[in-house]
DNA sequence: GCGTACAAAAGTGTATACAATCTACCCAGC
DNA sequence: GCTGGGTAGATTGTATACACTTTTGTACGC
């Protein structure tokens, strides 16, 4: 296999950005441990390009949470931010709050607007409803059919900054969702249940509901993560 | 005045931090106009480093919302962010969220601290209660006592991650709160009223209470705030 | 065998050089 | 007078060189 030259056809300025994608996916996906070092240099020359683009890059990651500077070390060294138990609470909690916001102001749309979302979101929701009982779940599948459905109504109804904040924010919820799901998937079905109240909710046109009904889905998924970590341990700490 | 140095007496490594929070400070003083360009090189020169350090720093104001790559260039120029009505609104909105999760969370913390919290936040808001009725108000010092009273129970009880989310998004309302201080000293006698019922419920115990009152708080704010922008206009759009 | 000191290597911080691209202006032609 | 094109200047993107700091390995002394 070649190695990755960010530099080939890319054009001018977009070399930080296609390294940020290399490195997030490669975090996210797991094949860039949690707790591993990062060093700029050997960044740089497996994707064929200077420190400089890498540098913005991994600046951009560290700023959204998936590497960190190295506590202990005194030179800012940089590696992957390590999978917590406490983290992951804390994460689930605001990306609660967030698609909270969302949906509320979801639910404030024009009439023809919200009936359409709510149109998507069934169908979505039914089709997840339909992928969870299969006797062999689909771990992939799952895990799209979810975050296509909270995606739709942050999508239609979120402000550029809100938006800015769930892109920045969520990926990082999808490193945990993504190292779990195999052990999620027998606990999505409450979350269907939860999915259909907030549908009810976005319908019925009350928006402190919609906004509880989105926190009640995010808190509950979070007891649930909390539990398999529990069992399985926590990754990336030594 | 002597022109100022970054690179004087600073540290190693320190360079990129001690830009950002000089060019952060001019902008939220509004110093730096919205929608003023910026040059690279010549914030270099200014501060007498090189484009290196300055590069780090932008990015960061950048991805922290006080920056945007001007539109309709195609060559990534950047500018300071406009204020906008719109813009307020949706920042306010996410600033309830995030401090209102912070007050669930301080809700929650055990009894002996959170008595401490709730003493150290009704000192602070009796004496923003005695500053705001003074017959000439002290912007200033009205500014500094609310925003102490919200910052007190953010880090009282806020994780890590949502305290970064909260030093990240908080300044960019002040920058807001600046700029028409001046025009809402008025409007704080129903906040400090507010404040009261924020502390009220984190000492009663019940976390959706608290969270609500936080949220009730700022959205108040917003409402008073797009009141001020719509008389006084936006600034910063051509 | 263990610890300490010194040397070498690795890695990051900063500056700077160079290239590509955009902007602005000016002049020619209509 | 207006429009179009071309050229010079300005500004950013990228690479690289160098300095400084930390880490690691090794050899020597105890």
């Amino acid at each position: 296999m070649k190695a990755a030259s960010a530099a080939a056809v890319t054009a001018r300025g977009a070399r930080p950005t296609v390294v940020y994608h290399a490195l997030r996916e490669l975090i996210v996906r797991g094949q860039l441990a949690p707790g591993s070092r990062i060093v700029e240099t050997e960044v740089a020359s497996k994707l064929r390009v200077s420190r400089t683009p890498v540098r913005g890059a991994l600046q951009r990651l560290q700023h959204e949470g998936y590497i960190i500077d190295s506590p202990s070390l005194q030179q800012s060294r940089q590696s992957v931010a390590p999978l917590t138990r406490e983290d992951a609470m804390e994460l689930f909690s605001i990306v609660a709050e967030i698609e909270g916001l969302a949906a509320r102001y979801a639910t404030l749309l024009p009439v023809a607007a919200r009936e359409t979302l709510v149109r998507e979101l069934t169908l979505l929701n039914s089709r997840l409803d339909k992928a969870s009982r299969a006797k062999v779940p689909k771990h992939d599948l799952l895990y799209e059919l979810d975050e296509r459905f909270h995606r739709r109504y942050v999508e239609a109804a979120a402000g550029p900054r809100l938006r800015a904040l769930h892109d920045a924010v969520k990926p990082q919820a999808e490193r945990y969702e993504r190292l779990y799901v195999s052990l999620l998937s027998r606990g999505l079905a409450p979350s269907v249940q939860e999915h259909a109240a907030i549908i009810r909710a976005i319908r019925g046109g009350d928006p402190d509901q919609s906004q509880r009904a989105v926190q009640t889905n995010w808190r509950n998924a979070a007891t649930r993560l909390g539990q398999v970590i529990t069992n399985v341990g926590e990754r990336g700490q030594w």
